[in-house]
DNA sequence: TGTACATCAGTGAACGCGCGTTCACTGATGTAC
DNA sequence: TGTACATCAGTGAACGCGCGTTCACTGATGTAC
């Protein structure tokens, strides 16, 4: 123990931090709760205290990773009011934060009722809506169009974050704005 | 032992079977040779004789999947040179072949290095250049046509296989052909 | 056609390990009076 | 200001389990002659 207190202070957040680092070095299939214990020098039934169990971890990571994006997301289209800009900053995000982006589209490994899970994965599928019309936009599905950024935008973070790019010299950005641009 | 001979036969066809719907019902983190081997009816170090070890199998599994989804690309190819339909068939696949897809896209599960993984990937890769012509298309960089109708299909497949969409009732093909139509 | 032998495919016991979870506990903090 | 007490945060020992891998083995198959 490296602390000179008992009690840690900020065991919840810095447990959350370490889950995602591991996460980064070796995917979530090898991640463990004692793993992350050691890692945040704590006793490893510790993770258990704050998370009830491996799942609540994972929910708390996914939901703070939906938190995140939208926020994002948000800040996006009130500085640009551009759709290309909007899945820009999607991949850039997903990108910046590869773990919480792993998990919170792997429903297998949270707890897929936690309310504040599915409230914050709400608030970004509303965030991809911004700057389609319902009114306006009769002639082309808002449906359709908030679906197509979002898979262009997911499957571009998708593929850089897997690896799948053949040798991709351009930043994530360049990249995104690049293939956000091929949508009408 | 159900079976009445010693040797199974087509041990290896049945264990990659096997290993497909275990990931289908749990997700590839959940995996484990002994479940394969118990639904193959086998004995537990059996999986080991045929893929040498775990990472083995799922390279298996993943250099499987890459050699169908190009064989479909490029059927799909020959069959109605459209640019779309490449599209539409790449989620085809991947919805109608969950487990594989899964397992193609996090080289964190495979032997990274492994030959025929690499060739079947670099097959899917120039699949989905098809129609993207490099002496006609100078205006518009073929790697970004490329890049951008794998990453719109690429992320509808898996938004879809995720079970990130919500409620939508049309059928994946209908879904990527609309999708795929707001690609330039 | 038969026989010897090499090779291949699957077995089952054994190993050591790290895991998630439980539990009674103790140290620290906050609140009521 | 002090004291009693409830609550919270983290501990460390213990549990049972399923796992991947190894190993010497045995049953079955194919090939040479």
């Amino acid at each position: 123990m490296v602390r000179d207190t008992y009690h840690h202070g900020d065991l919840r957040r810095v447990l959350l931090a370490e889950a995602a680092r591991a996460i980064e070095e070796a995917g979530p299939a090898a991640l463990s709760l004692r793993d992350i214990a050691r890692r945040a020098e704590v006793s490893h039934a510790a993770p258990t205290h704050h998370f009830g169990d491996k799942k609540g971890l994972l929910t708390a990571l996914a939901a703070e990773g939906f938190t995140g994006l939208a926020a994002a997301l948000e800040d996006s289209w009130v500085r640009d009011r551009s759709r290309l800009e909007l899945g820009v900053t999607y991949v850039r995000y997903a990108v910046g934060h590869r773990a919480h982006f792993e998990v919170m589209f792997h429903p297998d490994l949270c707890h897929a009722t936690d309310r504040s899970l599915l409230n914050a994965r709400g608030r970004v599928t509303r965030a991809l809506h911004l700057g389609t019309n319902p009114a306006t936009d009769t002639a082309t599905n808002p449906e359709t169009a908030g679906l197509a950024l979002w898979s262009a935008a997911h499957g571009l973070a998708t593929l850089w974050n897997g690896g799948a790019l053949p040798a991709c010299p351009a930043s994530p950005d360049d990249t995104a704005r690049a293939v956000m641009a091929k949508l009408t």
